[in-house]
DNA sequence: TGGTAATGTGTCAATTCGACACAATGTTTT
DNA sequence: AAAACATTGTGTCGAATTGACACATTACCA
């Protein structure tokens, strides 16, 4: 019991990379700090971790403070543990990332935080290492993206195979073909046809779809995917 | 400022899932615990964060301090985090992964820390959470190992083609083609060719290759993967 | 010296992929 | 009202990849 006797007891941070998609571009939800340490800079949402609170649910009570949403997706990616990360005092960092529909959030409890919208080519310098946990969080979207259905997460429930396009070629930073795009999300049987049309649209009105979720569930190991399944040992 | 005032301070634990590969089935090092708490359970190897040390360096440290190996491949998981996982006080638990040549170890030092080499699927209960980490690695392993040339770091420097499928078929737990495994490996110009043939063989003796470690380095992003390389924006 | 076991290489059909063309729909312009 | 334009839906075709399978080679052993 010794050991417990001589460790070192330190904070733990919670901070959050919230993306969203704007039709366009994948955009961050950042802060404009009105308060201390480093006023005035840029960051992203965090907070510390309570006494009495689960990791997940410190992220979730954080993403519900400045969105007012619930029920987001949301995924742990990594914990930075540098010594002098925080300058004030040892903080580590558990980084959170969340994919939300940018239609859908408290306009109100975000600009009471002070928090902006911005494009992912134009975020600012950001505080401590909160540009590293950034990057390392496009770089989990993008090999999650393509091996699971997650982008549907950024859109609306009813999207056209357009949109999701723009959606890739905005992750991947590229663009795809058309056609080839259209027949290998098809082929996936993970969407199902409204019967609607996007009236949104000045052209020829696309058809809207949305996600077949049954079929999401069971099939997010396989999309895109030729791994087997990774079910686990009876053991585990 | 009053927010790092009133905020928590806790003990963040480092715990090693360490695998290896004895030529038919991957092995967890585990340690059978000669201390408190859970005194002759099994648990993985670990240890309390030091108030100067990094999270790599913590990792490396302990995983040093068992093996007596460096510059091993480490990879960080996942941070494990309920309020009451550790029974004792409420501890943080950051998750790393390593992949060693199981010939390679300290045989010293295990036994030392009263460690042993168990096969996967003749895992024990571990005590806490530590089974769901060892589920979660596996998982991580069984990602990252189609999509990334990570197995060779289970193996020893020169190895032959059936060595290598067979690691790959204990990883996925099932069988492939040896033709078609043949093909695809080589296809990716990672290997090359000693001249050396294996003489532990008691029939034909296979070739021995070396991986290629500029290309292994170049190709980490690309080998057995579709995506395009995760190139950061210059911003980030 | 022939039998056995494991390795290295090749073939072939089915599928998938990437590049590309054309028809259909809805708006705007003349 | 018709022509021009922009965007969407669908099809084709050759090339590359995959999965299933066969055969020759090497080394040991009886």
């Amino acid at each position: 019991m010794n050991r417990y006797a001589h460790a070192k007891r330190m904070l733990v941070a919670i901070d959050c990379i919230i993306f969203g998609f704007d039709g366009e571009e994948l955009d961050l939800l950042l802060i404009k700090r009105n308060f201390e340490p480093e006023k005035g800079n840029w960051s992203l949402m965090g907070g510390f971790l309570n006494e009495d609170e689960d990791l997940e649910d410190g992220a979730e009570r954080i993403l519900y403070d400045l969105t007012g949403l619930k029920n987001i997706y949301v995924e742990q990616i990594a914990t930075f543990g540098k010594v002098d990360r925080d300058p004030v005092e040892r903080t580590l960092s558990v980084v959170f990332f969340a994919l939300i529909n940018i239609k859908d959030h408290d306009q109100e409890a975000v600009k009471a935080h002070n928090a902006h919208w911005i494009t992912l080519g134009k975020k600012p310098k950001l505080i401590f290492d909160h540009d590293i946990m950034v990057g390392r969080a496009l770089e989990h979207l993008r090999y999650n993206a393509a091996l699971h259905p997650l982008g549907f997460e950024l859109l609306p429930e009813k999207f056209t195979i357009p949109q999701l396009q723009k959606l890739y070629e905005a992750i991947y930073d590229m663009k795809l073909d058309r056609r080839n795009f259209s027949r290998k999300i098809l082929s996936t049987k993970l969407l199902i046809d409204t019967g609607e049309k996007d009236n949104n649209s000045t052209t020829k009105k696309a058809n809207l779809f949305r996600l077949d979720k049954a079929r999401y569930q069971q099939k997010f190991y396989s999309f895109w995917h030729f791994m087997p399944d990774p079910a686990l040992p009876e053991s585990l």
